[in-house]
DNA sequence: CACCGGATTTGACGATCATCGAATCGACTG
DNA sequence: CAGTCGATTCGATGATCGTCAAATCCGGTG
């Protein structure tokens, strides 16, 4: 199926090619499968590096590993690598990178309704409409481990004046969690890459 | 001209598209051209992060500007983008990520010709390619002080099932030493890849 | 069982990078 | 010429990430 969630995983893959070591180590294994230590050698680089570049390009799901103790040999998945290079080939793919392009017509019109360019022109009364703005804030919210307080109130005021209450509602709705005074995003259904 | 550092440029492509901030930035403009206020406004981020983001991938030639003062209007040069991530859509351009070394023509073919990923189709007859594709399987051999028989054989069986054969022909063409039956393999040029 | 060797994890360090506020640039307007 | 507004540059800050040494894990072997 062809409907998995295109932005987190376009992103992990292209964050996966975005390494100069990665991709040698693509080079490397694209015909022929190698083992961890012969990889090292012939880069020129320690063995846990190439462990953890492996594992990153094992997440993006652009290899295939056969194991034979006690070496793993591993090898370039071409398929999977042209079919993540496919997700930026036309303009209907690329506009699903970013939700709001891909959105639907209500969520469309809630979104057109309630937001005037950063700024929000209200907080939303009813519960389906409080969703989609809520999420549409969260996705505008650069990324962070942990916030402040104070930093989570610096980026909910650009949106709208009475930002404690969103910050209150965020909570509630469990959108983010707060720890001891610390805020963090929710774990939601982020559709975890690894199956 | 395609002769331009195809390395570089690659990875220059790959970076530039592995920030999810980027990714929105490129599926805002993939249709319609649009300022840098707007955008910063619809993606909720500081106009200097715009700006930022827009060189970055300006320097990978993923976008065009038209000025129309005092605004300018970029959008996505989706052809460009295109053409950029086909350079890892074959094995031949994967290949040409990082060179190895340097292999003369006809060790590529004979390799090519023998091999099929892992597998090696037929033991060569002719003196010449059998020295190549020997001196690849050794290449590929994963490097220890000494081998035991059956550690030998494990590994030659992932790439012929007559291993037998190929271990006694690695002894006889001096590939490999049998010593009180311990396999070493013979000193000689490796042509290294360590610099 | 202890041992061996390849693969992986852990922890630390340095480099790179995304982000934003403040300052600056640049082109048009009154 | 001064004023305006969008775009850009600069500098600082915090987070992420690549790298490697040391420690650990884990099959298979003697």
């Amino acid at each position: 199926m062809d409907t998995r969630d295109s932005t987190a995983d376009t992103l992990q893959t292209f964050r996966a090619l975005a390494d100069s070591t990665r991709l040698r180590l693509l080079a490397a294994i694209v015909d022929r499968p190698r083992c961890g230590q012969d990889l090292a050698a012939e880069l020129g680089i320690a063995a846990p590096t190439v462990s953890h570049h492996l594992k990153v390009l094992g997440r993006a799901r652009l290899l295939s590993e056969t194991r034979q103790p006690p070496y793993v040999f591993y090898q370039l998945d071409l398929v999977a690598l042209q079919r993540a290079v496919k997700a930026v080939s036309t303009p209907q793919r690329v506009r699903e990178l970013a939700p709001p392009a891909s959105v639907d017509a209500e969520t469309r019109d809630v979104l057109r309704n309630f937001f005037d360019g950063p700024r929000l022109r209200s907080i939303p009364a009813q519960r389906r409409k409080k969703e989609i703005v809520f999420e549409e804030l969260l996705r505008r919210l650069p990324r962070r481990r942990e916030y402040a307080e104070a930093e989570l109130n610096r980026f909910l005021e650009v949106h709208h004046p009475d930002f404690c209450t969103i910050r209150r509602e965020l909570i509630m709705g469990r959108y983010m969690q707060r720890d001891a005074g610390v805020y963090r995003l929710a774990e939601r259904g982020r559709a975890v890459v690894d199956a």
